[in-house]
RNA sequence: GCCCGGAUGGCGGAACGGUUUACGCAGAGGACUUAAAAUCCUUGCCCCAAAAGGGUUGUGGGUUCGAAUCCCACUCCGGGCACCA
């Protein structure tokens, strides 16, 4: 046989399946539905990068496997395509962004398309359409209308000298990335969507949903709920008292609270101004810390910062006496009350900072005796020791572990939990639930996102919704892509498109000229990708049903062992949503946390069938460059997907992104390690000159580990195992080589097992054996389709349980636990067989002559250990 | 700083608490070839030791008959930190 011509082949089956529309998913078709979902790209000026294959094809497989399973797919692709790196192009070129878009986007088609990946492309969808981002502003009208969208002054970042607004991004320590001038907080008036409203809720959706821990992990942590209580203290100087509020996660060491932190924006310090005696200096760090950002402020290497507020005390409601109250940035002002009361015997942070500032430190929670060992240092743990509390113990000298109260009055001996409470209330504080989440900033100076729909209405003295019939709010033509001078995004300098009516009372009114940020398209994508063309609604309950709906109680109709890596159905509850969904470790918080928040909100009023969007959620590794740092234009280690399609071929290229490591995992791209994945589908190819019409499925040792394979391979892609689903068709290819001829059947049940990670070469292999041709002629196993019909639409192989177990093993024999031979045995051996095997073994013997056998360990079809010591 | 991951040969990695290194890359030896490429076969693979053997899964400790795997502490690397997407 000739060798594969990559380039011929691949273009000529992705023509056909285009054609036929293979891969087009059919609304409300009889068939169980799936619902495949990757995170759509960004269509940036750079062209695909080698990153997106990874996710792309992964979903491709599970994907092209579900229609090989008898589901209607739905496995659709579109672009996120609002954004500021085509913005900034803008700017810098002049040239509209609606055209840099488009070009991009037809760059990006076109390297997809040469990838074979199973899109339905009928169904794309981009996010700078007017026909989509009409149906972004209507879901914003209706967040408005709900009362979940408002205004609220919040603090940008500023270039003084290009007088623009920054992204954190555009922000390089504390500098602007282009001009490097140091960038200054300025107020400013921003929408706001009341996340914070759904913090319970989204909290809640996790129990329901299969996501990959560590991504339910960071949203629980993000939304950061946390019970504790809400204190008062009482703030005395010589003629004067004031309350200061704050929260507290541990009221059980109120005793300890040796003195208080308020946060540098914090409002009463303005109030009490005149009573502070060192006000110069406390104004001088507080102008300080206002250049910080925020994760300045909790970085500064453990070196705490902070001033004392001279001439105001306040009064530890338990203990009565009077404390010192500081000002310190690590304390911030938009979590809790902007105010602790800090324990510095009992929390890490606060007691590095009285350390430095030499303040009293004060035990009040004791371990309990019997759940750690007493040490002489009398605090912290013996190093021989694990620490009992399993975490938190570090910090120097603070114990953040459980304990038994002392030195706190009537409370002494109380258990902390118990105490919380019973402390809480003896000084009349209040149990308070409190949320590390915040609301989500949704406006920005810029041009290139949706338009936000509302006027100002100087009579109403109100913002009014456009109505719903006039969206979209079509994006103008402006001239200049700069925001205005006083921070404006440009549309602001578009007086024609600013001066409106009222919608409302016909007045003269403005529109609003923020616009959306680039989340707010990516929010609902998959909901429109289930009728992406419907100009009535932004998409119907029907099809929604359909697609996000969950027909059948699985999401695969394979039953047992084969089922691997399906989760088993929810008990008190049918699940919707998009079926899988996978994307990068990056989008676990935001993108996720938003989407969700949308979904629930249309969920709430009625318009989509599930409350949560996504089923199951899995994640991929990012490909770092072969220096194994990050791929960037700057370090110039970026590899380019059309050369190594070019070259090798996208067959090659698919199988290699998922046969270089452990798919969760940040992988370095080798490109001499695609050889490996090249030679294995030349043997694949060349094999195909070995088939034989009269070898039956004869080659028995061939043929067990061919039914081995079928396992392994359906399991290990429902569990997202690519690599060593690939090194098992490896290690099955090697075998069936050194065969002088190989049956029709094991040829055609190897090249589906491959098809979904190389489509486009097993296609046509396929196409060979079935097309009548000399040498090649098309049998009739085991009931597929004969001489007709493409790969991608046969079915599933399945495996024969018969042959899949193994008859021998190698029976391991250790002492001690150290292996000492290795024997064939029969799966079966039962334990005292073993035994007599083992102890009559002469190079087992030597191990343990002359000791006494204190016991022998048997694990059954595996090993048997002899132990003396 | 906070939250979440990760660390196994020269390299990418494999390994339900049970043979560390499957599969692949690179290397060495050989076959084929006038030659090269390609292909095929064979072969180590890290340290100590002449060998028997012993050690070795980032470091240190623990649990266990037995730990890469479970627990504790630490080091380094990666992702996120709310206006990059």
């Amino acid at each position: 046989m000739k060798k594969y011509n990559h380039l011929k082949i691949e273009k000529k089956w992705q023509k056909k399946w285009e054609k036929e529309g293979v891969f087009v998913a059919r609304d409300n078709d009889p068939r169980p539905k799936f619902y495949a979902l990757i995170e759509f790209p960004y269509p940036s000026g750079e062209g695909l990068h080698v990153g997106h294959p990874r996710s792309y094809t992964a979903m491709d497989i599970i994907a092209r496997k579900r229609r090989m399973e008898g589901y209607n797919v739905l496995f659709p692709i579109g672009f996120d395509s609002f954004g500021l790196p085509t913005e900034n192009y803008a700017i810098k070129t002049g040239r509209p962004p609606s055209e840099i878009t488009k070009e991009n986007i037809a760059n990006f088609t076109k390297q997809l398309k040469m990838l074979g990946f199973s899109f339905d492309w009928d169904r794309a969808v981009t996010t700078s359409d007017p026909s989509y981002y009409k149906w972004t502003q209507w879901i914003f009208l209706q967040f408005f209308k709900h009362g979940l969208a408002y205004k609220k002054k919040m603090t940008i970042n500023w270039c003084p000298k290009d007088k623009i607004g920054l992204a954190n991004e555009e922000v390089v320590d504390g500098c602007c990335e282009r001009c490097g001038t140091a960038v200054e907080k300025r107020e400013k008036e921003q929408w706001m969507l009341a996340i914070t409203k759904y913090a319970d809720k989204l909290l809640e959706g996790l129990k329901d949903v299969d996501y990959i821990e560590r991504a339910k992990v960071q949203q629980e942590n993000w939304i950061g709920k946390s019970t504790g209580a809400l204190l008062q203290f009482t703030v005395v100087s010589s003629q004067f008292t004031d309350k200061i509020e704050v929260f507290t996660t541990r009221p059980d060491t109120l005793f300890g609270a040796t003195y208080m932190v308020l946060a540098p924006e914090h409002k009463i310090i303005k109030n009490v101004k005149l009573k502070i005696k060192n006000w110069d200096e406390v104004e001088k760090y507080i102008d300080t810390v206002k250049k910080k950002t925020e994760q300045e402020r909790m970085n500064v290497e453990r070196e705490k910062t902070g001033v004392e507020l001279k001439g105001i005390k306040a009064i530890n409601p338990a203990t009565k006496e009077e404390i010192p109250i500081w000002v310190a940035d690590y304390v911030l002002a938009g979590y809790g009350t902007g105010a602790i009361m800090a324990v510095p015997g009992h929390d890490g942070r606060d007691f590095e900072f009285a350390k430095k500032f030499g303040l009293k430190v004060r035990e009040v929670v004791s371990p309990s005796p019997g759940l750690r060992p007493s040490s002489p240092a009398g605090r912290g743990g013996s190093k021989n020791f694990p620490s009992p509390s399993g975490r938190g113990e570090g910090d120097g000298g603070a114990y953040t572990g459980p304990g038994i109260l002392i030195n706190s009055g009537r409370f002494n001996g109380l258990a902390h939990e118990t105490a919380k409470w019973k402390i809480t209330e003896s000084v009349g504080g209040t149990r308070k639930v409190t949320y590390k989440l915040r609301d989500w900033v949704f406006s920005r100076q810029r041009y290139w996102g949706e338009p936000i729909p509302l006027v100002w209405c100087d009579k109403c003295k109100e913002w009014v919704s456009i109505p719903e019939s006039a969206l979209p709010l079509k994006l103008p033509k402006v001239e200049k892509y700069q925001p205005t001078d006083t921070g404006e995004s440009p549309l602001a300098a578009m007086e024609k498109w600013v001066k409106t009516k009222c919608p409302r009372c016909g007045g003269p009114a403005r529109r609003e000229t923020d616009t959306m940020p680039n989340w707010a398209g990516s929010s609902w994508y998959f909901l429109r990708y289930c009728d992406p063309h419907n100009n009535k609604e932004f998409a119907s309950m029907e099809k929604l049903k359909y697609w996000m709906g969950s027909p059948s109680p699985q999401s695969s109709p394979i039953k047992g062992e084969e089922a691997i890596g399906n989760p088993p159905p929810l008990v008190g509850g049918v699940r919707g949503g998009v079926d899988w969904y996978n994307g990068g470790m990056e989008h676990t918080v935001l993108h996720l946390l938003y989407s969700r928040f949308w979904n629930q909100f249309l969920y709430d009023i009625g318009v989509v069938p599930t409350r949560e969007p996504y089923k199951k959620r899995t994640s991929h590794g990012i490909i770092l460059g072969e220096d194994g740092e990050k791929m960037s234009k700057s370090r110039g280690n970026v590899v380019n997907p059309d050369d190594i399609i070019k070259q090798y071929g996208a067959d090659t290229l698919r199988l290699y992104e998922m046969f270089m490591g452990p798919f969760d995992q940040a992988v370095p791209w080798s490109t001499k390690s695609i050889a490996g994945v090249q030679r294995f589908l030349e043997k694949v190819w060349q094999l195909g000159s070995k088939i034989s019409e009269t070898s039956k499925i004869s080659e028995t040792s061939v043929e067990r580990l061919l039914h081995k394979t079928i396992k392994k391979v359906t399991g290990d892609i429902e569990a997202m195992k690519f690599n060593t689903a690939i090194a098992a068709m490896m290690t099955l290819v090697n075998e069936m080589s050194k065969e002088d001829k190989l049956s029709v059947t094991s040829y055609e049940l190897l090249l589906t097992l491959l098809h979904p990670f190389a489509p486009h070469i097993t296609e046509e292999l396929w196409n060979r054996i079935h097309r009548p041709s000399p040498g090649l002629r098309p049998p009739s196993p085991l009931g597929r389709g004969e001489g007709e019909g493409m790969l991608c639409q046969q079915p599933w192989s399945k495996y024969d349980p018969a042959l899949v177990k193994d008859e021998e093993i190698e029976l391991v024999i250790q002492v001690n636990g150290k292996v000492r031979d290795l024997v064939r045995v029969s799966v079966d051996i039962s334990e005292e067989e073993a035994k007599v095997l083992a102890f009559q073994n002469e190079k087992v013997a030597k191990w343990f002559h002359g000791q006494e056998v204190k016991d022998v360990i048997f694990v059954k079809g595996k090993l048997i250990n002899i132990v003396t010591q």
